[in-house]
DNA sequence: TTGTAGGCGTTATCAG
DNA sequence: CTGATAACGCCTACAA
């Protein structure tokens, strides 16, 4: 079964390749009759355009490039989810790549997207990403380019993001409001722009409520992985045996620190209140449930999207576009983990 | 900042835009001297070849499409995971899809690859689809095209599974091992072929292990979600109070249920023991921590992509192509949720 | 109302 | 060793 073209329907009916093409997109200057024969033949052969043909010459692919730093991430999987919808209701299509968390790898994604001639970028920066080279490469090129989450607050693009340090601070708040008085706080690594956020959130809250700040009760992560947070757990309850209350990154790392907790017949939330961050769905299935911070993922997967379609139809009509900044809602979810009182 | 082309590279050396071609392909035509001054110029403007006008030449695009019923799903976002890579390596790019377990969506969703003119096709079904026309037509279009793990048995194309009947058998199997004697099964829906066989499986080991198999005692899923397992749960335990046990189409149902007895205080595994299927990450961290039944996620990704593969090159050079199915191991992963003795 | 011609950027063929 | 030419399939001024 062959491609069908425009020249063969042309040839079949013994016109012209630009009549038919012509009929096909309704042009008023086709008379009724042969518009009518060439949709049907059309119709008949299961025609439809060579999108190779048609990307060369409008130049643009109906396709956008998506990198994150892991698809088996529940947040990170929900704002794909969302993009992947959008993107098709609007017709486009959607490349996904990982970065791994690794700048390396990041940067070859964004030269693989960039030579694809991609119509945008979305991206969440991995770990050891910042406002890079290949960042502003993107920009340099004028390619249509949103970032969402961990993104690079130096850079002159659209940016979908929550505020981390009030989200944080709120949480932080929580324990404190349910008692804890010595709070550890599992950050994620040094340079994520969010993890820095978090963990100034955690201070100010601290510093609100009179709490002295301890280095020491700070810990972090590398892999911000569920070993991590066991293993921090276990690391805080022997160097800082009268802690009462643990503010982890991430909800992974939570229920690491949970586990050990359990293993460990330690109880929370009595001994320790645990809250994380992103509200992971297990994390409300566990023994006792969560306590966690809610992150809007399916939202921020849209309106990711629509910034980018916003400045792709800009770039596409030669408008200027201004980059935006949209911050979203965030809402504590209390849960058994952090509360000491009934 | 412009496209950089063959052409402009051609007058600015004042040679010929073939010669120009010929010296990046690294023609042995072509002399060392005008060899280096064109790599040498194409470095400086840092010129990459129009991917439009190499797909409409070499007609193919090195992207294939990947349709899955969802992305927010441990086992498949693994899939997504290990193809995405594994494509990579290769000199792919990876287009998503979702068909949201829906017939009509996953229709249009090969309408579109088929229009893009994606390379080839790979696809997990919906819990509605089966050997449909959509998929008659990719193989009509000799689209190469493997399925993966939600399979048509009748589609004459490649496949990559598991031996579902087997995984079930043995789960129930495991089951029967520790004291169970009257096993429930939520299974899941009626048309999907793993379903079907998984099902089968629980009924083969009842079989061998004379238990008499009893319809009563079987429920059926429609959404497959955690809510499902629990509301299962809920009307097993009512309708059959003596049940010991409990095989589960899949974790995420499995954990539903064991949120269930948590919540009402039936104890697992003394009262009931309970089994899933796919091993979840969250499986491992629950309370009792699930036993279940370990799928290949990573190794079906990555032989999806290399059957395709073959069948893509031998496709390019017009070599016909056999299409062959793999089947890989499981494996019962026991844990607390299914041992009543120590 | 229909058709001709040119071009999008690359590659392959063939002639010089 | 180099280059002119055509072709991939589509679209659109412009001409007839």
């Amino acid at each position: 079964m062959k491609d069908i073209t425009l020249k063969e329907i042309a040839t079949k009916l013994g016109i012209s390749i630009t009549t038919v093409s012509k009929a096909l997109k309704n042009y008023p200057d086709v008379s009724e009759k042969t518009k009518r024969a060439v949709i049907e033949l059309a119709q008949k052969l299961h025609y439809t355009p060579n999108s190779f043909a048609v990307n060369l010459r409008t130049k643009e692919s109906k396709t956008i490039g998506l990198i994150i730093p892991e698809v088996v991430h529940h947040f990170f999987s929900n704002v794909v989810n969302a993009i992947i919808n959008e993107a098709e209701k609007n017709g486009y299509l959607v490349i996904i790549l990982q970065s791994n968390e690794t700048l390396a790898l990041e940067k070859k994604q964004v030269e693989l997207l960039i030579n694809k001639r991609v119509d945008g970028i979305i991206m969440s920066l991995s770990n050891e990403s910042n406002n890079d080279d290949h960042i502003k490469e993107i920009m340099n090129r004028n390619i249509p380019f949103v970032m969402f989450d961990k993104i690079a607050k130096l850079s002159k693009c659209s940016k979908v993001v929550i505020d981390d340090q009030k989200a944080a601070f709120n949480a932080v708040q929580h324990l404190i409001d349910n008692g804890c008085k010595k709070i550890a706080h599992i950050r994620g690594p040094l340079n994520p722009q969010n993890a820095i956020d978090r963990y100034i959130g955690y201070k100010k809250a601290l510093e609100k409520n009179n709490i002295p700040f301890d280095n020491k009760l700070v810990y972090t992560c590398e892999t911000v992985t569920f070993e991590e947070g066991r293993d921090f757990a276990e690391q805080i309850i022997n160097e800082h045996p009268d802690i009462d209350g643990i503010f982890a990154i991430t909800d992974l790392v939570a229920v690491g620190a949970l586990a050990y907790f359990n293993e460990n017949k330690i109880k929370v939330p009595e001994q320790v209140a645990v809250i994380g961050f992103s509200n992971w769905f297990m994390s409300q299935v566990l023994t006792p449930k969560l306590s966690t911070v809610n992150q809007p993922s399916h939202e921020m997967g849209i309106e990711s999207f629509n910034l980018l379609l916003e400045e792709m139809n800009c770039h596409k009509e030669g408008i200027p576009f201004t980059p935006r900044t949209i911050e979203l809602e965030t809402n504590v979810i209390i849960r058994e983990s952090s509360i000491k009182f009934k």
